[in-house]
DNA sequence: ATTCATTAGTTTAATATTAAACTAATTCAA
DNA sequence: TTGAATTAGTTTAATATTAAACTAATGAAT
């Protein structure tokens, strides 16, 4: 079955535009997990080893926005992550409310080992793209995630 | 922090293409999942009705491969939407194996009603965008979607 | 016909995910 | 200072998600 009426042209190729990114996110993303399935590691979980690998120490809140999950989310990945001595929690002494979050040596180690793979693999994902496709891609891809990107800070004050 | 050894800058470049495309699938999954927040559905509850909508009825597995979706997975989305009577399960008397899942009247209802909205919240998502950067986009989501699809039928034979 | 492999769906167990309520620390304004 | 608002993180409750084990039906090869 094809377009259905009450909705233009337009508005179809945009879902079905839709359609293709998600359908794209979806298997490059289960390629990029393929490698971590013996590491016992999940996605999320890499991802903030990687974050902090690239980054150095950061509280979870900014690591949350860095993959993309909520604060309740970050606090239990972290705890996977310390349960496993892959990270640990240290109090940040300016600020008290912080918690700095930071690789041990292990977490180190499993990082930079893993990481190199991540990077082949990532980039046989995309290998069926000439160059130029994939900088065309990159840019459209930021043009659409920026102008839908949910703002830095909601504004929370109140109405009344 | 920037590249690292050990790397390419190729693949450094793809790292960041990856980024992109998983900020970009964010930020779009989220504008277009915000029109719903009303109506009780998820995502993946309103793509099942999307599904049927299109296809007319379809068995659970063929609606998980739809929605990208596993099969337990399935079992339980489609649960909820029986519930709210938007859909109902029908033995395939051909195939007492397959269960066919189909529409509601008040399932069409919703659905009718629901996806001009969808289609122009899309529309909306994807403003930012000239015609021809997004048919270059579709195309190249495509090429990369349909080079790393997972196949369509594993080979589960024994090996021994 | 019998057996073996495959297929569709369910169940189970573990984890992930989110929103919302909550605690504690900080900041800011008066 | 005091107190209101904000911020970082945790907890809770509900649901989603997956992989793997399982049940039942079908198909296919002898």
């Amino acid at each position: 079955m094809n377009p259905k009426p009450r909705i233009t042209v337009q508005q179809w190729t945009i879902l079905k535009t839709y359609t293709k990114m998600m359908r794209a996110a979806d298997a490059v993303t289960t390629q990029m997990h393929r490698h971590l399935e013996d590491t016992g590691l999940t996605l999320s979980q890499f991802g903030v080893l990687e974050v902090l690998y690239h980054k150095g120490p950061l509280c979870q809140r900014d690591i949350g926005q860095k993959i993309l999950k909520t604060s309740g989310n970050m606090t239990m990945v972290i705890d996977n992550l310390e349960k496993r001595d892959l990270v640990v929690r240290e109090k940040d002494p300016a600020d008290r409310r912080r918690i700095s979050v930071k690789l041990t040596e292990k977490g180190l180690d499993m990082i930079q080992t893993l990481f190199p793979k991540h990077a082949a693999v990532a980039a046989e994902t995309f290998s069926v793209l000439e160059s130029n496709e994939l900088a065309t891609l990159g840019k459209l891809l930021k043009k659409i995630g920026k102008a839908n990107a949910s703002p830095p800070e909601t504004d929370n004050r109140r109405t009344s």
